[in-house]
DNA sequence: CCGAATCCCGCCTGATACTG
DNA sequence: CAGTATCAGGCGGGATTCGG
């Protein structure tokens, strides 16, 4: 057991667990990552149908954004060619699975505010 | 488990859920944010340790960031009457668990690079 | 409709110096 | 040692305008 743990804390300090982590980091940082995500979970949608489901989002963030999701594999970007161009984002399969983390990060804020309120 | 679903759903759309999340990003906010807690991971430290293991870290920041984690719950910090004073920091219980939804992070992000190589 | 380009501001952060 | 004070710079992001 104590040996099982030394080779988890390796694991834990090794570059490749610090670039893993960054590009989840990558995924989340900003204030738009995680409304996009969020809206995208209940299916693929259009830009201007983000624009209203966001509050407060500019254009200018809500295409730059979804440019980074892009990149970084998450969001898929898809143009129909009708007059006016339709564009529409839906999550990747890796975006679908997001979820799964958000569902870990929230289970240990909850459990954390079980722990701070019991002092 | 259709209806699971939808019931997993609705409580990823709840008020509950997002105040949670946004508790874990404060714990994760900013740019000194995990290299201190990873540092405290192997245990107590005093501030000038923290401020020699974490590169190019000023003390002004540390000094700011170790308080936000204090604030948050995740860093408890000691004071002891020696002279000059002593002070360490170490991780809560919280703080302690909080490997958990790092090592999530990773698990995706690994899984997240094999699905995208494969296309 | 779907953005790109431009301008601008606030605040976060870095650097440096100083105190109990 | 363990921080605080102060100033300056950069960058994320808002507002607005324009183009395909």
């Amino acid at each position: 057991m104590e040996i099982i743990n030394q080779i988890d804390e390796v694991k834990r300090c090794s570059v490749q667990y610090v670039l893993a982590l960054n590009d989840t980091l990558n995924v989340i940082n900003g204030k738009w990552k995680l409304p996009i995500i969020g809206s995208l979970m209940y299916g693929k949608k259009r830009f201007k149908e983000l624009e209203r489901n966001i509050d407060k989002i500019s254009p200018r963030m809500l295409s730059k954004e979804l440019k980074d999701l892009e990149n970084n594999g998450v969001v898929e970007r898809t143009v129909y060619n009708t007059t006016p161009v339709t564009v529409e984002y839906e999550l990747t399969e890796s975006g679908k699975t997001f979820h799964s983390v958000l569902d870990v990060m929230v289970e240990w804020a909850v459990e954390h505010r079980e722990r701070t309120l019991e002092l």
